[in-house]
DNA sequence: CTCGGTGCAAATGCTTTGCAATGTC
DNA sequence: GACATTGCAAAGCATTTGCACCGAG
């Protein structure tokens, strides 16, 4: 994962933006994103900066996920439950979404022909699509081997 | 849409669970449900039941949403809002969602070839399929020739 | 120096819960 | 009659907001 690419990345939007600011905090919450692992959601990246000696509010972090969703760095879900989850988005492949409902797991895959299904979809009923998003509940395969 | 196969369906749902009551509140919002058009969220089911001079309490709404989604009769959906949005499900074939950012309209879709690749990756990962939801965020028809 | 951003705590809005009253089995 | 279910209002939670202070441009 390329830091510094994500941090240009980032510093060009706001640029464009025009009145938007480059501010610590920002940058802050950016570098959190890229060290996380999977799926995460706001409250847990809250509390994993703030357990590393970083200062910021659960507002800043909000904030900083939907701006940072804007620019394209970071993919927001939401799935069965009443919390967000977040994931980093960038250099990674679109891909879509097998979640066990015992155990919570999220297995990841991506497909062409998926892609490409969508697509005519879209053209057929006139439709400009911008990210998409398959979710399959179900259960995984360690969850099914057991009693 | 047939009140009585959706009512038995309900009936026998509730005996094979043992100690699940059939009472009139729960048909009165499976009634509700079977009355309505597309997608709605609990609070619109809510007032419309309030309005018709059904006494009910959101909570009922709430828990007997949950309970028809358990048996199949109702689909529970969470697109980009904070609120669940619930849908029919009695009768009606799989289908997906084209969902438009400007106006919020919500296009539905069936595909064959998008339903078998679904199967493909499920069983290729040992994944048991449950309840599956394509969701493609864009710009509808409309709202692209708007200026 | 200006105005956007931050932090805090309070507000919001959806959903769930606790408990007494009610109605099913 | 036993006990699941209801209704109400209050509690819970994730997320947003209002406002005084701070700091980037």
């Amino acid at each position: 994962m390329d830091v510094e690419a994500a941090h240009e990345t980032l510093t060009r939007y706001l640029r464009s933006k025009g009145k938007l600011r480059a501010t610590s905090e920002r940058f802050a919450v950016l570098d959190a994103v890229l060290q996380s692992q999977g799926h995460f959601d706001a409250e847990a990246l809250y509390y994993r900066m703030i357990t590393k000696g970083i200062k910021v509010s659960k507002a800043t972090v909000y904030n900083t996920l939907d701006l940072l969703q804007d620019c394209g760095l970071v993919s927001k879900y939401r799935f069965a439950e009443n919390t967000s989850r977040y994931e980093k988005a960038f250099g990674r492949p679109r891909h879509h979404h097998l979640i066990c409902l015992e155990c919570g797991d999220i297995i990841e895959f991506v497909s062409d022909r998926l892609e490409k299904i969508q697509d005519e979809v879209c053209s057929e009923k006139n439709f400009s699509p911008q990210s998409s998003s398959l979710q399959v509940f179900g259960t995984c395969s360690k969850c099914s081997k057991k009693p």
